[in-house]
DNA sequence: GGACTGTTTTAGATCTGGTCTAAATCCAAT
DNA sequence: ATTGGATTTAGACCAGATCTAAAACAGTCC
């Protein structure tokens, strides 16, 4: 269902070149946060990374921690997205467009490949209306699982 | 493209009586919650209706009316969304199954007629899973208006 | 090197949306 | 009128996120 050969997940050593191709200079924190957040498929709230990135020994500030989220989102390096229900926000290290499956009893919440702009398709937009992106959520509940 | 016939809005004097069908009380203060919230469509947030309900003079406490907005989720008079960044959370008079355009430069939020669930089905699910809820929401920029 | 400049980070204060609590009020039934 | 359960209230509280002003850091020029 997920289909990781559409996104390459750089390695820690990659990252430093990787930011600096966004023109994004790496400091120390921008790097630990990076290794932290791009390296693998995940879905993570500001405050879940600051406590990963701070698990060993203080690393990395609170704030430095959400500036430098945000700065990545700029950079499309990361999206964001919330449950539809519930506020929260999460980031998210996969930024192809593609759709969610969210799991209503466990929370979890998944990436799934879907070309979303060719759904949008069949919805009735204004005649003026540039389609700028497209967030799809199918809120699921697992008959078995349960 | 927006289908006012797919939702009958109730007028203030019908409140009380849709209150009691649903098995809520309809004391006052849920009266006047539902018909600030109900009677017309609307996405809006809580400390919005909040404020748009004690307009003219004090009237319903804020907690009675994130308790009355949860009841009416809950009874299915009203749903909600949140804009998948950002993290706002609104409230929708309309409960029918629809699907949203968010306009980026103006922030307004429309409803529009779409079969979610249908188009759900071409998203890759797992097989033990349920659909019990499709959120979309396409992100747009006028190109005249803008 | 050392002084200067702009950028980044920091800790902690602050803001904001939302929830909790314990007391007061309401309402229906006796 | 009194009782008892449901509802509402004001204000305290909480968590996530942002703001601030000071300190640390790079890079440049002498």
């Amino acid at each position: 269902m997920v289909d990781e050969t559409t996104k390459n997940f750089p390695t820690n050593k990659e990252i430093p070149s990787l930011l600096r191709n966004r023109g994004i200079f790496p400091t120390r924190q921008r790097v630990r946060v990076a290794q932290e957040m791009l390296c693998r498929p995940q879905h993570v709230t500001a405050d879940q990374l600051f406590m990963a990135v701070n698990a060993k020994h203080p690393a990395v500030a609170r704030a430095t921690v959400y500036n430098t989220l945000s700065i990545f989102v700029n950079a499309g390096l990361v999206s964001v997205l919330t449950m539809p229900d519930g506020g929260t926000v999460y980031y998210d290290s996969s930024v192809h467009h593609h759709a969610h499956i969210f799991d209503e009893e466990s929370g979890e919440l998944m990436d799934v490949d879907a070309d979303v702009f060719s759904l949008a398709q069949h919805v009735a937009l204004p005649d003026d209306a540039e389609v700028t992106g497209v967030d799809l959520v199918v809120r699921v509940r697992r008959k078995t699982t349960g």
